[in-house]
RNA sequence: GGGCGAUUAGCUCAGUUGGUAGAGCACUUGCUCGACAAGCAAGGGGUCACUGGUUCAAGUCCAGUAUCGCCCACCA
């Protein structure tokens, strides 16, 4: 059965009719499901990093998304059975906070529904904006198995990440305390330290005299956060500071609270910092609670979840913690204990989701152990088991695994994979499923979402069951993602990977640009400076827009967006469009696909077109090896438009003509053809809605572009020689054209060329002659080989061959007299440097002799030239205007 | 405080073992010749951030400086 379709391509070219066709049939040919390959090559495997069901995606995700479709729609054409395996993400935090936003327009909350009620509302949330996210990347055409997606909460996968939570616990990696967490108080959650984004800020240093009991002394101590001060058990000095030494042990009286607090010596206060005396606050700040621990210096709590004062904040209890800080400088103030206010900067933490200052909080929650966690997958990276493109990713990896502390996991939310520990009493069971007996009560907690996500790459193949999938597609060949998530997901997905399946998951990272505004400023969809990417494709296209973000995509650098960039793609696909209608339209009747190359009688045309196809094809599968995706997509750009169209297409017209030789136009037929199957072939990943049209438009064997061959670069199509003599004609070419228009001649008066030139030159321009004429609207060549020359003429030298436009009356004298000169002062120029370079001992003994010989060959080409143009200067300056 | 990256044409960027500086867009000029004005043709435009070094030869390798950007970091 045909997969049907394309009569004709009607111009002009429509992205969206086009695009809304094949997708389906592709689909339902099931080219998207891996299928064993007779090639015996092992299964290419790649998986989606989930999008968050938060809502649509942005100009990142199609970058991420069109690279990794390039690949597996290039790996599927290389003969690989290709499992490209999507998904979606339930994203904690992000999703909790986006619905209860929603909610909150409709004047509801989230504790009015109760956690059940609350958690039925996401789920609808989840259907339709999750179901929005698949709209957008169909459109792109990402040719994923959607009978194999994955969603962060589906049963089994839930299963997968509450067993890893029940193993690491009975390995005694969980564990459960009292520590200081970074606390989001709008969130209303502990989050992980990665989750904390450290923001350079202009704050103040405030200086507060502490009265020392039993004196009229005070000890003064500075602080960023005079809120905290309510809850200061001790003030720490240096050991070593003479200035305090008197004061260790003694007793200090904590302003307006009046709690008597010890001064003790602790090393790691830095005695040049502020006053070299710093109060300490053991619930409030990391640091006072490590050295708190050490000195056994009690907790008290002066905040709540939410920020606000609480009981033992006194006479500030119930003030958001910034009033309370303004009230307590002012107070300090009123009762003389503020020495004096410094402005100061330093690094406030904020949330990563929505930007509020982390508090340090002390509270109850759950850890991972993750310094045993992490040892092999450091190993991992080290043996090369793993590696980073660009590499220099593996430094930034390493770093962060070697200084890894220890990752809290639990979140104070709903929306989750709900902690599997069971309480009653004073009993605590950790249990997938409801222990036995009455009375459990499960922890109200929730797992941070990379607990779940970080076994992306094997539960979604059905881990921990031994499956079919796993088996074939574990490990994955390639990850795709952004280096923003390098420690959120991809150093995490190594060490669950080893710790759970004992096998790296997947042997290569590739980390794609990061897509930024004209601003700079990273693309999100909470900042909302993302284009839509649904609405791009409608004006664009998918094709354009999978094209320009790939050709755009610097290797290792940010990408900056610019909208108007968009019409690159738009150009070349129609570009491409409008060669394929030209050459179908030259095709004739017969079947071109059953034609053998080896009974052609190819013109050098030929040989050329196919040398520099075969070039292309080995340069774009060598750029597409080594991740240099945008230099893929310019090599088959140039390709195309510059060799194929500009010169293949037009030096092939005349040899289409009804009028030409009929064996000659059938060569020329199947030729034109044969490269353009091709390019439609290296094109399809990049652009697969309009390579597939086209290609059904055009002979063709198989049935979809889809899941046909990636072409090879035959040895036989290797010309070098065809190469250079192309390279000489088209030189020839343009030297006319540019005597043309340098001379104002009328661009649709055909003119006649003389040629004086050596003979194998000659012999090359009669045997392509009736083809070169057209370019340069030639009417007629013709050659002098008794040494003599046009007297009045436009000249040129190209390759050692003289070009003449004997056009006495039409030329422009004076300008071609300055234009002569012009050119030869810019040889001279060339000539003194490759004189003096020839000159050079070191040069002529050290260099290498190929490159001796090759500025010599050069020397002696300028030399030339430069007289050829001297004769041609001579010979104007005799003729009078 | 540490690490990384960038600096090449007006803009965005290539430049893969050192050997005559490139592309797209923008700009100038001219083109409705049967694929394509979303196009064709011909052009102009760069002391490759700066300073030193290695080398016969440096945009490319090394060192330093400057500016910008990113990441990491418990000096209150």
């Amino acid at each position: 059965m045909r997969p049907g379709r394309p009569e004709a391509l009607e111009q002009p070219y429509d992205p969206t009719r086009v695009e809304s066709h094949w997708y389906s049939v592709w689909e339902e040919q099931g080219v998207f499901q891996p299928r064993p390959e007779p090639s015996g090559k092992p299964p290419f495997v790649i998986t989606i990093p989930p999008p968050n069901v938060t809502g649509s995606l942005t100009m990142g995700h199609m970058l991420g998304e069109s690279i990794r479709d390039l690949i597996v729609r290039w790996q599927r054409m290389e003969g690989r059975e290709t499992l490209w395996l999507p998904g979606s993400d339930h994203a904690g935090i992000a999703t909790q906070n986006v619905v209860e936003k929603a909610l909150r327009k409709q004047g509801r909350t989230r504790q009015e529904l109760g956690r059940d009620g609350f958690v039925r509302e996401v789920w609808a949330w989840k259907d339709e904006y999750g179901g929005l996210i698949l709209r957008q990347l169909r459109r792109l055409g990402i040719s994923a198995d959607w009978t194999r997606e994955r969603f962060t909460l589906d049963e089994g996968y839930s299963r997968a990440v509450l067993l890893v939570f029940q193993r690491l616990f009975e390995k005694g990696l969980i564990y459960r305390g009292h520590r200081i967490v970074n606390w989001c108080p709008r969130c209303v959650t502990a989050l992980s330290d990665e989750e904390v984004n450290h923001v350079e800020t202009q704050g103040h240093l405030w200086f507060i005299k502490y009265p020392i009991k039993g004196s009229d002394k005070f000890i003064v101590v500075a602080t960023t956060r005079p809120e905290t001060m309510l809850g200061d058990t001790g003030v720490a000095v240096n050991p070593k500071d003479r200035r305090y030494e008197k004061l260790i042990g003694k007793t200090a009286v904590l302003p307006l609270v009046r709690r008597e607090i010890p001064i003790v010596a602790d090393d790691s206060v830095d005695p040049q910092f502020g006053t070299g005396a710093v109060k300490i606050t053991p619930a409030h700040d990391l640091n006072d609670f490590v050295m708190g621990e050490r000195h056994g210096l009690p907790h008290v709590i002066v905040m709540d979840e939410r920020a606000v004062m609480n009981e033992n904040a006194g006479d500030f209890r119930g003030l958001d913690r910034f009033v309370a800080r303004e009230r307590i400088v002012e107070a300090l103030r009123d009762a003389g204990y503020l020495e004096k206010i410094e402005p100061h900067a330093h690094a406030v933490g904020r949330c990563d989701r929505c930007e509020a200052v982390i508090e340090p909080y002390l509270s109850l929650q759950w850890f991972v152990k993750m310094a045993p966690l992490v040892a092999p997958a450091i190993e991992a990276a080290r043996k090369g088991r793993v590696k980073f493109y660009p590499a220099r990713w593996r430094k930034v990896y390493l770093h962060w695994m070697e200084n890894i502390r220890d990752w809290c996991i639990s979140r104070q939310l709903w929306w989750g994979h709900r902690i599997p520990v069971w309480y009653r009493g004073d009993e605590m069971r950790v249990s997938l499923d409801v222990p036995g007996g009455e009375g459990w009560r499960q922890d109200e907690d929730v797992l941070d979402t990379w607990f779940s996500s970080w076994l992306w790459p094997f539960a979604t193949l059905g881990w921990p069951e031994d499956t079919d999938d796993l088996r074939r597609y574990y490990p994955n060949s390639l990850m795709v993602t952004g280096s923003d998530i390098i420690f959120f997901w991809v150093a995490r997905m190594i060490v669950a990977g080893i710790e759970f399946t004992g096998q790296t998951p997947f042997p290569h990272v590739f980390f794609t640009s990061i897509v930024r505004d004209a601003k700079g400023r990273k693309m999100s969809k909470s900042l909302g400076n993302s284009p839509d990417p649904l609405a791009m494709m409608e004006q664009y296209g998918a094709d354009a827009l999978r094209f320009t973000m790939v050709y755009l995509t610097p290797t290792g650098q940010d990408l900056m967006f610019d909208e108007k960039r968009m019409e690159t793609g738009r150009f070349f696909a129609n570009k491409v469009w409008n060669a394929a209608r030209l050459v179908r339209m030259r095709l004739g009747d017969e079947d071109l696909a059953k034609i053998k190359e080896s009974s052609l009688r190819l013109t050098l045309a030929d040989r050329w077109i196919l040398s520099r196809f075969a070039n292309a094809v080995k340069d774009t599968t060598r750029n597409l090896k080594t991740y240099r995706f945008n230099e893929a997509a310019n090599t088959v750009y140039h390709f195309t438009w510059n060799e194929y169209c500009d010169w293949y297409l037009e030096m092939s017209k005349s040899r289409w003509a009804e009028t030409a030789d009929p064996e000659d136009r059938r060569v020329a037929r199947w030729v034109a053809w044969k490269v353009l199957d091709g390019i439609l072939r290296l094109l399809h990943p990049f652009m697969p809605f309009v390579t597939e049209e086209i290609w059904q438009a055009l002979p063709h064997d198989g049935e979809l572009l889809a899941t046909a061959s990636w072409p090879r670069a035959k040895r036989g199509w290797f010309d070098a020689e065809a190469e250079r003599q192309i390279r000489f004609l088209q030189d020839l070419v343009v030297a006319v054209r540019n005597l043309r228009v340098e001379n104002h001649l009328p661009p649709n008066r055909p003119v006649p060329v003389v040629i004086r030139a050596a003979d194998e030159q000659i012999a090359l321009i009669e045997q392509l002659a009736d083809q070169i004429r057209p370019l340069a609207r030639i009417e007629t060549i013709s050659f002098t080989r008794d040494g003599s020359r046009p007297l009045v003429a436009a000249s040129a030298v190209v390759g050692g061959a003289e070009v003449f436009l004997p056009l006495e009356g039409l030329i422009d004298l004076d300008g071609e007299r300055a234009r002569l000169a012009r050119e030869a002062d810019k040889l001279l120029t060339d000539l003194e440097g490759s004189r003096k370079k020839l000159r050079n001992q070191d040069f002529l003994r050290k260099a290498k002799p190929d490159v001796v010989d090759k500025e010599r060959l050069r020397l002696g080409q300028l030399e030339e030239t430069l007289e050829k143009l001297r004769r041609a200067q001579e010979s104007l300056r005799a003729v009078s205007s």
